[in-house]
RNA sequence: GGCCCCUUAGCCAAGCGGUAAGGCAGCGGAUUGCAAAUCCGCCAUCCCCGGUUCAAAUCCGGGAGGGGCCUCCA
């Protein structure tokens, strides 16, 4: 089977093609770096890590570019009322932006480029667009003539005119259509700005992508994705602007990951209803919240609330407690484990192989049908499912196990953990169980199972009943299990 | 006012014409001294009304409810 993609621009999916054999050019809009990032701000940048991750998987080699906006009005206004500059404040939330895409594991993007740095890329793109009658200068700015763009609005699939008549456009007497956009801004007292050929000024919103995805991608590269609110004007825009300048096509494959909601609404700086990402990694070990929002289909909106969240920590346990489980059969870490990349069919002696077998091609079947990672997500549950099965029928864990078996289980393990990478998920222990690493708090722990061993030992079930009820009520769970007590927070 | 999209069990969520994945919660059972963990089983006919089809959650038309965009927004 093959990937196929949806393409907002066509409505439909298709299968993927790639500019040049074997490569993938993406580029997703980042943050205007004025405020710390909320979780809005990681939708993209998940999903789009796990593309790539499974472009990769699948053989490609992946160029991620992610732009930062580190000039613009809003971070005009706020540096003023932080009484700093404008790059200060740019540098500061850049670091918290990369700060957070780290910490949720994103760790695919190749290049990140901010917009202050490509001044020239952009003053020879208006010149370009100048030149071929695409945009004109007018009062020290420069504005993209919308009217000499003979498809507009084909990304949205709307009709200029229509959109015009109800539409709240900016009123500039400077424009010549009041659906045109500015290329470059004039320059205003006490603003940050850069020469050209039409004065100082700064550039406008969408130049920045067109001149920087070009830049590192080529005149035509693959995908480009963002937020949906994104589609309209910002790429409609970055489109026309660029194809109107190389008259090639621009992006292949448009991608657009559907909002995050809080409630009924989604979660925007302009509704106020943002959480901030540091904040909430505070309360959720980052693993939770990248798992929740792989777990529903990108193009989705994707429900946010802390119940959900704490439903979704709940949910991740049962594959936490799993890990324990390999590494009490092999010793080993599953973390630890190396799981090769293997096209095709994996190689299955047994029903057992043959069944994970199975589910691996499912879980490959839902990626290829446009990167569907909830539907591979429950994937992962039945190999989760499957694999507990395997062990306690051939109960792995004792010692008398037989030691085909326990290849065979490290096996579908490794499977297991083939899969799970393509999602970015289990890459490191995410519950190293508070204090479980702390020697005095383990010796205190084996210092009460002995003496509830004792107890239990002796038919004194009383006192050890009673020792378990109040390490419950500390937050600590003893699990009796073949081979002794464990416990865990 | 214009343009899009969504509606699946108590909650979250796959599904893209062939008779409803998965998770959380709940219930019953195995296991356990009792638990925990794990396993087994149970738990929906897909917002409503029409239509197309041998066959529709899936296609078409209408209705209801919710959301997004048209303005900065991931």
């Amino acid at each position: 089977m093959a990937l196929r993609v949806y393409n907002t621009l066509t409505k439909e999916k298709a299968e993927f093609t790639p500019v040049e054999k074997g490569k993938v050019g993406m580029y997703v809009c980042g943050p205007t770096v004025y405020k710390p990032s909320h979780i809005g701000h990681m939708v993209g940048p998940v999903i789009f890590d796990a593309v790539k991750r499974y472009l990769t998987y699948l053989g490609y080699q992946v160029t991620f570019v992610v732009n930062i906006t580190d000039v613009d009005d809003k971070l005009i206004v706020r540096a003023k009322e932080l009484g700093t500059t404008v790059k200060e404040l740019a540098e500061k939330m850049t670091a918290d932006y990369c700060d957070c895409l780290k910490r949720l594991n994103v760790a695919g993007i190749d290049l990140m480029p901010r917009a202050t740095e490509h001044i020239g890329e952009m003053i020879e793109m208006m010149r370009g667009l100048i030149d071929n009658g695409h945009a004109y200068p007018s009062g020290g700015d420069v504005y993209f003539d919308v009217s000499k763009d003979a498809d507009y609005g084909k990304l949205c699939h709307r009709d200029p005119e229509q959109m015009e008549a109800g539409a709240r456009v900016e009123i500039s007497d400077r424009k010549r259509n009041p659906g045109d956009f500015a290329l470059w801004k004039g320059a205003k007292p006490g603003e940050p700005s850069w020469d050209s050929p039409w004065g100082p000024g700064r550039p406008g919103w969408h130049i920045e992508c067109s001149a920087m995805s070009m830049k590192y991608l080529g005149k035509t590269f693959d995908i480009h994705g963002g937020g949906l609110d994104l589609q309209f004007p910002h790429h409609e825009n970055e489109l026309a602007q660029s194809e109107s300048y190389t008259n090639q096509i621009f992006a292949r494959y448009w991608m657009h990951n559907g909002l995050l909601k809080m409630g009924n609404a989604k979660m925007a700086g302009s509704v106020g209803n943002v959480v901030n990402v540091a904040d909430l990694l505070k309360k959720y070990h980052p693993e939770t919240v990248r798992f929740l929002l792989l777990s529903t289909h990108y193009r989705s909106p994707i429900e946010y609330s802390d119940d959900r969240l704490a439903e979704v920590r709940r949910s991740l346990d049962g594959f936490y407690r799993f890990f324990e489980r390999y590494q009490r059969v092999n010793g080993a870490s599953f973390h630890q484990i190396e799981a090769p990349v293997r096209q095709g069919e994996v190689p299955a002696d047994g029903d057992f192989l043959k069944e994970i077998g199975g589910l691996r091609k499912r879980f490959l079947e839902c990626m290829d049908d446009d990167f569907n990672t909830g539907g591979a997500v429950g994937v992962l549950y039945e190999m989760l499912n499957k694999l507990n099965r395997f062990a306690d029928d051939k109960k792995v864990e004792d010692a008398s196990a037989k030691p085909q078996a326990k290849a065979e289980f490290t096996e579908g393990v490794r499977i297991f953990k083939e899969m799970s990478q393509i999602l970015g998920l289990f890459q490191e222990p995410a519950v190293a169980a508070k204090g479980g690493d702390d020697q005095l708090v383990g010796g205190l722990m084996q210092l009460l199972i002995d003496l509830r061993a004792e107890a239990r030992k002796a038919k004194n079930f009383a006192l050890g009943d009673q020792i378990r009820k109040r390490l419950t009520e500390q937050g600590v769970t003893l699990e009796d299990r073949p081979g002794g007590t464990g416990w865990r927070l």
